[in-house]
DNA sequence: GCCCGATCATGATT
DNA sequence: CAATCATGATCGGG
């Protein structure tokens, strides 16, 4: 956000712990949107700090979608979407600096929807051994993500080829046993039920918003986490699969898919600064359609002819274009370069090339993405949608082999809220060119956690929080006796998936429940990490809440909701955030604390657990922690009635003494300088309620 | 309408 | 770690 970027020069004063003590804890309250309604999500100067959600009500028995997101319609005007002609681009005329109205006409056509066949295979239950008693139900296999299907029949005379051939796989597969075959269509017709995503209208397909953006994505990444980990356990690690391409292409041969009209401008319902971790992201809510493509065009009809004009681009540094200051792009024609057998030729003025080039005359805005690698997980790649920009000249150069290229200079139109410029900023914080501004102190844990977290105001004169003591992990007074003590594991060289013979993986139903790069691949009513009786070093993927936090993290100063955290670095849906630090308390017994997680409060269900599981997540073990006093980060995370994190029961046992814990996982990807919110749940206790002013269409209007 | 090829992908391996 | 490989999907154009 912008405050953040302010540049006033002032150097940090040092702390003055006698104001700090006197200072109330503030962690409620205030508008975070000045005006719900009526705002352009184009025009609005920043960008909402919050996704919101419509008002469902507290917990509607299985009516609206129950993770939507709020639709600021594009236009700000909701009703008027349906007047539009089916075609439906908007012709603003104006904006494009064309003297008559563009009308756009589509190349390509809609798709007809393939019906999906349902795989036949024997069902089973996944091994499911969780040790709490009344788990056994439909609850569980829901949250364990769906059921398992064996197939016994190998391939069952389709046919079919699937996988490569030639790497022998490992583990069951070598050894001659069964493999495990999941048929992941009823996973999917389930995501796409709670969801409301089937049988989306023609006109929902054409032109989205920013709530059925939301969902889409949303479903896309569970989906896709989902199937992650099913191609793992199966084949162990490695296993390219693509997860990515096979989940988005079954989304869209039926039809979830939004944005697909091409138009000149703003996508409905994405927003300047949103990021994305697979191109196939932006083809699904047509922020650009290509799929491996850097252009993206369509045929306009002007005066006489039609001429195809650029309408987004993605920058991802493949053709060494030129970052700039962030708001100048040099961006290279496509084409030319790379062949197979190491010929190059000049690029040619068509397609995609000869589409930029008519856009510099006709001046319209073309959106660009610019893609930057992923400092976590440097094999990636994170795509950030950088708004609009004009181009403004073109030419044609000779590159380092001699060959023609084409370029594109273009320019970011003013008033837009920054994006890629956040990100540059940070990267100037984090190697010490440009100091951040209002920083109180530089690491407000003390160098307990592996990353510092700093402590900023750059909105008043407050100095701090109220004092409390920074401890990172949970303190118990006493552990958990388990009814029914769960193995420890041998896996000596950290827990693999598809090891079936690991008893952790065993405990959690066959599945390992983090990818490599600690992404949360199912939700589960509980999750079962390694203890201190297992084999595997600290580095085990199964110990992800035990690491501390991966991302850089800042508490800051909000403009009315006192304290809050977020983060510096991008967090993808599903990423581990921290966990919740502080002290186990007697359920119930707190009163004048403003620093309680307690997980015996009714929580919004997240995904398909919502239909049979109104009442609440079952939580085996009436965890309460008070940070009152001592706790973490966590502390400081805001309540949203719409928020942006999810918390998760895990449990870590050795022998037959137990610890739960709450670790909290992005629920969507979450851009740099974003709040963090999660939801503090519904409380019986009335007197304990505030008022709740986070301004989401399905703010409950209190919590507690 | 069908097929084919161009395309700033992804993930793992060498 | 840069280069390579194998697998892949969409869309425009022939």
């Amino acid at each position: 956000m912008e405050q953040g970027l302010r540049s006033d020069g002032n150097n940090p004063p040092s702390i003055d712990k006698t104001r700090v003590l006197d200072v109330k804890p503030l962690r409620c309250l205030a508008p975070v949107f000045p005006s719900p309604n009526g705002m352009s999500s184009v025009s609005t100067p920043q960008p909402s700090p919050f996704v919101c959600v419509p008002p469902t009500g507290p917990f509607p028995p299985g009516v609206a979608p129950f993770y939507p997101f709020v639709a600021p319609n594009d236009s700000g005007r909701p009703g008027e979407s349906s007047q539009q002609t089916p075609s439906g681009v908007p012709n603003q005329g104006g904006p494009f600096g064309f003297a008559q109205p563009i009308s756009p006409v589509p190349l390509n056509s809609f798709r007809t929807p393939t019906t999906a066949n349902g795989n036949s295979g024997r069902s089973r239950r996944a091994v499911d051994d969780d040790d709490y008693s009344n788990s056994q139900d439909q609850n569980d296999q829901f949250a364990s993500g769906f059921s398992v299907h064996v197939n016994n029949v190998e391939d069952s005379g389709t046919g079919k080829k699937r996988g490569r051939p030639k790497k022998p796989r490992r583990a069951q597969q070598a050894e001659g046993l069964t493999p495990v075959e999941v048929d992941v269509e009823p996973l999917l017709t389930l995501l796409l039920t709670s969801f409301k995503l089937v049988d989306l209208d023609q006109v929902k397909k054409a032109d989205g918003d920013k709530e059925l953006a939301g969902r889409v994505l949303l479903v896309f990444d569970l989906f896709r986490r989902r199937m992650t980990q099913i191609d793992e356990s199966r084949d162990g690690p490695g296993s390219g699969r693509r997860p990515d391409l096979k989940a988005s292409n079954m989304l869209m041969t039926k039809g979830v898919r939004t944005n697909q009209t091409k138009r000149i401008g703003n996508a409905p319902g994405i927003e300047v600064g949103d990021i994305f971790f697979f191109r196939m992201e932006l083809c699904l809510v047509g922020l650009h359609a290509p799929t491996m493509a850097g252009i993206d065009y369509m045929s306009v009809k002007l005066t006489m002819d039609e001429e195809p004009l650029a309408v987004s681009i993605v920058s991802s540094g493949g053709y060494d274009d030129d970052g700039g200051d962030g708001d100048v792009l040099i961006y290279t024609g496509q084409g030319g370069v790379q062949r197979k057998d190491g010929q190059v030729f000049d690029q040619k003025l068509e397609r995609g090339n000869l589409a930029l080039e008519k856009s510099v005359h006709r001046a319209n805005e073309v959106r660009v993405i610019r893609g930057v690698k992923d400092v976590a997980y440097p094999t990636g790649k994170i795509y950030i949608y950088d708004g609009l920009y004009k181009i403004q000249e073109s030419w044609a150069e000779k590159n380092k082999v001699g060959c023609n290229v084409f370029k594109y200079k273009l320019l970011r139109v003013p008033g837009q809220p920054e994006a890629f410029k956040v990100w540059k900023s940070i990267q100037q914080w984090k190697d010490g060119v440009a100091s951040r501004v209002g920083v109180i102190l530089p690491d407000l844990t003390s160098g307990a956690e592996s990353q510092p977290v700093c402590l900023v105001n750059d909105v008043d004169d407050e100095k701090g929080p109220a004092y409390f003591t920074y401890i990172p992990s949970l303190k118990y007074s006493k552990p958990f006796v388990m009814p029914r003590p769960s193995p420890s594991c041998h896996c000596v060289g950290g827990c693999q998936p598809g090891d079936s013979n690991c008893a952790c993986i065993q405990s959690n139903g066959g599945f390992l429940p983090y990818s490599s790069l600690g992404v949360l691949l199912s939700y589960k009513t509980l999750i079962h990490e390694c203890g201190s009786a297992c084999s595997c070093p600290p580095n085990c993927r199964n110990r992800m809440s035990q690491g501390g936090p991966k991302a850089r993290l800042e508490v800051f100063k909000t403009k009315n909701r006192g304290w809050g955290l977020r983060s510096w670095d991008p967090i993808r849906g599903g990423g581990f955030i921290c966990e919740y630090a502080g002290e186990v308390i007697d359920a119930g017994n707190y009163s004048d604390d403003n620093y309680i997680f307690d997980a015996t409060r009714i929580y919004a269900p997240l995904e398909a657990e919502r239909d049979y599981n109104d009442e609440s997540r079952k939580v085996p073990f009436p965890l309460v922690i008070s940070a009152k006093n001592g706790g973490n980060i966590s502390r400081f995370m805001n309540h949203s009635c719409s928020p942006n994190v999810y918390w998760q029961l895990v449990v870590r046992q050795s022998n037959n003494e137990a610890t739960y814990h709450i670790a909290f996982f992005a629920i969507r990807h979450i851009p740099p300088m974003q709040e963090l919110t999660f939801d503090y749940g519904m409380d019986k206790a009335d007197h304990r309620r505030k008022k709740c002013l986070c301004g989401s269409l399905n703010c409950r209007g209190y919590f507690y």
